[in-house]
RNA sequence: GGAGAGGUGGCAGAGUGGCCGAAUGCGCUAGAUUGCUAAUCUGGUGUCUUGGGAAACCGGGACCGAGGGUUCGAAUCCCUCCCUCUCCGCCA
């Protein structure tokens, strides 16, 4: 949530920032009822103060007096109540506009409509080139065996799979690698629920906007799949005002992800690209609120999601997530595309998103600075590794002519010192 | 799922209709005292919001799990929901 003190001073700020995130908003009816709403809570509180001022002179009043002061409490009452009604309406559309508020972009996001328009900021690697008819990571892993998606589509309908065999050892291989990568780091491993509230969701700003790509249980209960461990990870100590000192507050955790794909019929139906469920090691740094740590913060995450590519020999770009790509809260976004032979092109693995106090409002996340200030904080996160579209990468880049799939260096150790995964094919 | 007990400031804990934003203790903090540490004494110590002020600060309003209600007046009474604890049942 964006701070409506900033949106009075400087609403230019906040209509230039929508425009370039392409993002409709209506400012002025904003500072419309924001405008109303405080001249008239003014009389408001007045009309209280006199409410309780009258409630004091009743509890010393005599017997005789209380009558008289009866009446004209009542009457009080009725008129506060009148301005109570008048005002309710108001408030609640404001605070629901409020939530639409897109946060600014930086200066550095380059303009743009859609993804196609993101700025490719450096190449790392060489994509590979095949001496051999190279498979996608679908023919790959069904000729291995690795892979059904016709029972998971049996059982859990489109978009589902099963790992078997190898595949399923090199799913857990990635993600017990990623996860210590972080940990060896510095970042507090952390195990989350993956079952949040509604109010969790609005907090981190998935909501509203996002409902159509969340699983919502039924009315039974308030609860919805996360579709990413930023949920419970930065919603975590929501609500509290932090040792400043404690900052920055650096997190990783594995959890499943779940995800609608509502409306993507017909986009990469094949193959492991776009699911309903996956495994994911993210990252979340909770920081004091200061720009340019936040930068620097932003850095770093980024660059730890990159040694983890290099360190798998897999070839990437990252780009700068253009305003019309970015979402309502992200300042700035960098997305990391792995190279995926199948695609013939980049496809996206990682996305680092830094968000100001954005979320940090929206949680009541908060911290107490040296000055014994009370500050909201920046939040971030980034994928460390995603395991649908790391397993596409892998496959597909590190097969061999015969049909095995090469274990880069940092995962041997994790699949008890095999190098190479599968079985000559004929 | 059944029965019961609770949710009050950083923590502990009082408060059952007005004098309660809330006693007391601990903690924290500033100062005094002190050969050092410890101890002691004194003051300060919630959040949000609004108005005034350059600021220190001052005034108003809201907040005692959340949301409704009763009342001139609610931390206190009523309803719904959430959470915690104890016992029983079921279960990974």
């Amino acid at each position: 949530m964006i701070d409506i003190k900033l949106l009075r001073q400087d609403p230019d700020l906040f209509r230039a920032g929508a425009a370039k995130k392409r993002i409709a908003c209506d400012i002025d009816r904003l500072l419309e009822l924001d405008q109303r709403l405080r001249e008239s809570s003014q009389r408001a509180d007045e009309l209280r103060a006199r409410q309780k001022a009258g409630g004091k002179r009743m509890a010393e009043a005599s017997p005789a007096e209380r009558p008289a002061l009866l009446e004209e409490q009542r009457a009080q009452k009725a008129e506060l109540k009148a301005l109570d009604d008048e005002l309710a309406p108001l408030q609640e559309e404001l605070d629901r506009l409020l939530l639409r508020v897109p946060n600014p972009p930086a200066a550095e996001v380059p303009e743009g409509r859609d993804d196609s328009e993101n700025v490719e900021l450096r190449r790392v690697g060489e994509p590979r080139q095949f001496a051999f008819e190279a498979r996608d990571h679908m023919s790959l892993a069904e000729a291995q065996g690795w892979i059904d998606v016709q029972a998971a589509g049996r059982i859990s309908g489109s978009r589902n799979y099963f790992l078997l065999g190898d595949l399923a050892l090199l799913e857990q291989a990635v993600m017990r690698y990623a996860f210590e990568h972080m940990v060896k780091k510095g970042f507090v491993p952390v195990s989350v629920p993956t079952l949040v509230r509604t109010e969790a969701m609005v907090g981190t700003g998935y909501f509203p906007g996002g409902e159509e790509q969340a699983y919502r249980c039924d009315d039974r209960d308030d609860l919805c799949l996360v579709g990413t461990a930023e949920v419970p990870l930065t919603a975590l100590h929501g609500g509290s005002i932090l040792d400043g000192a404690r900052l920055p507050l650096k997190y990783v955790a594995l959890s499943s992800c779940y995800r609608r794909e509502a409306g993507t019929y017909g986009k990469d139906t094949r193959g492991l690209y776009r699911v309903h469920q996956f495994l994911k090691v993210e990252q979340v740094v909770i920081a004091a609120a200061d720009s340019k740590a936040s930068v620097a913060h932003h850095l770093a995450i980024l660059e730890n999601a990159e040694e983890l590519l290099r360190s798998f020999d897999l070839a990437y770009r990252v780009v700068n997530v253009c305003g019309g790509d970015l979402g309502q809260g992200q300042v700035q976004k960098f997305d990391i595309e792995t190279w995926m032979p199948s695609r013939e092109g980049y496809g996206e693995t990682h996305s680092a998103s830094r968000f100001h106090d954005y979320q940090a409002r929206r949680l009541a996340l908060r911290y107490r600075d040296a000055d014994g200030k009370v500050q909201f904080c920046h939040t971030l996160n980034n994928t460390v590794a995603a395991s649908t579209r790391m397993l596409i990468a892998l496959l597909e880049n590190h097969q061999q002519a015969d049909g095995t799939v090469r274990v880069p260096a940092p995962l041997v150790p994790y699949l008890g010192g095999r190098t190479h995964l599968g079985v000559p094919l004929g």
